[in-house]
DNA sequence: AACTTAAAGGATAATTATTATCTTTTAATA
DNA sequence: TATTAAAAGATAATAATTATCCTTTAAGTT
């Protein structure tokens, strides 16, 4: 029984070996869209259907165990949930990387400008990474 | 000839009824689903194809007329292009609101920590607005 | 270790979202 | 007003996601 065996069955779901191997992919892989999912996963379950990572997903992601990024112009991708952390795009390669960022001076000000009570940020700087650039 | 027909025109678009319609949609409603809008259009042009929505919502988002705004949990808007700014959601009410922030700081720290040309940014700030807290 | 059962997986149909195709209409220009 | 490329409308096609239904299995119980 490893670490995700536990994680998974503290989130209410059954630790089955397809979501075993959902959760090992998205770990070696940082982020990824769904169908690149689908592609790793049948390498492992060569009969996994497209539906059960679906409702995996949506499950997994109901009990924050996993989260959704949006990016401008490209799918979504999805990553396990860690500490909290901005994204970095590259536009010409597509590579997502996390970046922690201290946020609280921009939220304050923007808190303050706009008399709302914020709890969550979403930040997707896109440019050129190091190799592309 | 109103403004907007003099806009579309420099982006190399017609200025059909549908699509001066389409930017005084944007323009009153400020930011709008796909089906909001088709709602919204239907008003005024009873048999409006949804083909003609999606068809120039792609063209307006390539001509840098209109931008798409992807939101945390839920279906993406589209604004009009205006100055670069950030966005404001309330996760009770729904609503979007525009918010200038200056973000030098933050893109420089970016920046420096992960080498990387940062050419935009895309935040969504979610909370309770004022009216929801 | 076998038994029970709610939950999960697989196959696939159904639904929703978006794009493509084709014909008719029209904005823009001469 | 005549011409024409582009746009609109209708609808078919495709892509993305969810629902359904039956079979299998994880996990707890005896």
């Amino acid at each position: 029984m490893n670490d995700y065996t536990t994680i998974l069955r503290e989130h209410n779901l059954k630790a089955t070996p397809q979501r075993l191997e959902m959760t090992n992919a998205l770990f070696m892989n940082g982020h990824v869209t769904i169908e690149r999912l689908y592609e790793l996963m049948l390498k492992k379950f060569s009969s996994i259907s497209l539906a059960t990572i679906y409702k995996n997903i949506n499950l997994m992601l109901e009990a924050s165990f996993i989260e959704e990024v949006k990016l401008p112009n490209a799918k979504s991708v999805y990553e396990l949930t860690k500490e909290t952390h901005s994204h970095l795009l590259c536009s010409k390669c597509d590579k997502v990387q996390d970046i922690v960022l201290n946020l609280t001076d921009v939220t304050r000000r923007a808190s303050n400008a706009a008399n709302f009570n914020i709890s969550k940020t979403d930040l997707v700087l896109s440019g050129l990474c190091e190799n592309c650039s």
